[in-house]
DNA sequence: CGAAAACTTGATTAGCATCAAACCAGGTGG
DNA sequence: CCACCTGGTTTGATGCTAATCAAGTTTTCG
């Protein structure tokens, strides 16, 4: 990859200063859950919001790894361009998710992330989480649970979704991205290049499955890249695929 | 997964204390590399050397996490069982990584880990990791660039491994079995049911593929499990499905 | 409104799974 | 020593799934 991609950003990005860390809605899941009040004030004046829309990057392949990022909305996509030069897709992220952690041990940063839905992420620099470590050993036990649960959701992503018939790995998906909508009645629904990206399918075949899981009542669309998902039905499918 | 699995041992594993961290052989790779020598002497009681047989487990899924290792000399596989009943094959691991890291966090052993060639592996229990990380800062960092690595080729597997035709997947595989053998002349052979569940083959694929390939002199097979392969033609083979 | 992009649908083909059978070690026991 | 078994591997024949090729249709957006 040219240093090009990652050097001139897409779009400008608008960093605004955080209201404060102390009062932020997603609190509990983020990676300052276990700071004191005092720390934490501290650690808000460093960090700033970041709102992007579909198709920005939040960092891309290879850039020197400066900060890292809580995810306080949306989803984004982990990709590589491969050996045979495509695109995959190789792990989506919701909220509560730390990004950029590699930025901790001064690595660039080894995948594309980029905003699925609009999504809006926290910008943590890399000094102000190395100063709060050393004071705080909570801090770092916060950032293992969080490695931790990267790892484990990649492999996840290997052994449900790159495994299977056409149908199982899309069933499998849907569950996905029921889990990342966070309970909300609308899940995103990822264009079919996107699917193909993900599951190792070609685009008209993401298609028919689509279509077939619509037509079954699996999946209803309301607009483009919207739609509910069918629990009951979801499940059902999921056993017979599995037997 | 039920408890039994982990909690009886398929095999009595024989720890016999370890002659000093000072001394390993791969030291240099090794978890301890950053530590003093003070420090290393006093780690050293702790850690204990086992050596296991292929299709001996390292841990279990599910196990609580008492320790961590790392891998002196040998091949491992990190292994799950899938929604749908099946195994799959979802990382390799070789010298210098560590296993189990999950094990620092409390949390139990995320996949099954299982030794593929003879394996020898450094056990290190966590309280001992623990303490020493108070004192040395650079092992925490140690632990982040593990945990980076190990994140790193998963990412690597689903782009390269879990995408593509069988003779693609195939060959990529073999640049990874090339890359784990340290440079030896002589590289592990899976089986060929191993290397469906690695690369979500039929056996009976995996076996064409691999026949085709030593039919054209990629793959010498010396023994079953053993073989050479001719680095040339294997990037030959890769350009041409590359395009 | 026109052009481009995303999506859908159909027809055909290639690749892989599946079924089935043979083959070949290494080991066991007569 | 040989007959026999077992587990891993190979090979062949067949059918199905998903890729590919090829139009269309709908949506988006300048």
């Amino acid at each position: 990859m040219s240093l090009e991609t990652w050097s001139i950003p897409l779009r400008p990005v608008l960093p605004e200063q955080a209201a404060g860390c102390g009062s932020c809605l997603v609190r509990s899941q983020a990676l300052f859950s276990a700071l004191p009040e005092a720390h934490l004030e501290q650690a808000s004046s460093s960090v700033s919001h970041v709102t992007l829309e579909p198709g920005d990057p939040v960092y891309l392949y290879g850039a020197p790894g400066a900060a890292v990022f809580t995810v306080r909305s949306g989803i984004v996509r982990f990709e590589r361009v491969t050996a045979a030069g495509g695109r995959r897709i190789v792990r989506l992220a919701g909220q509560g998710t730390l990004l950029g952690q590699e930025a901790l041990v001064r690595s660039p940063y080894a995948d594309d992330v980029i905003a699925c839905t609009r999504v809006e992420v926290c910008r943590i620099p890399r000094p102000s989480v190395e100063h709060l470590a050393q004071k705080n050993p909570h801090l770092v036990r916060e950032l293992m649970l969080r490695w931790h649960a990267a790892l484990d959701a990649s492999h996840h992503w290997t052994a449900e979704l790159a495994c299977g018939s056409a149908r199982s790995r899309m069933l499998r998906l849907l569950e996905v991205l029921v889990q990342l909508s966070c309970g909300r009645e609308h899940v995103w629904l990822p264009s079919r290049l996107e699917m193909s990206d993900m599951l190792d399918l070609a685009e008209e075949t993401s298609s028919r499955q689509v279509a077939r899981l619509r037509s079954e009542g699996v999946i209803r669309s309301l607009r483009p890249g919207v739609a509910t998902i069918d629990n009951l039905k979801l499940r059902q499918a999921l056993q017979k695929v599995q037997g």
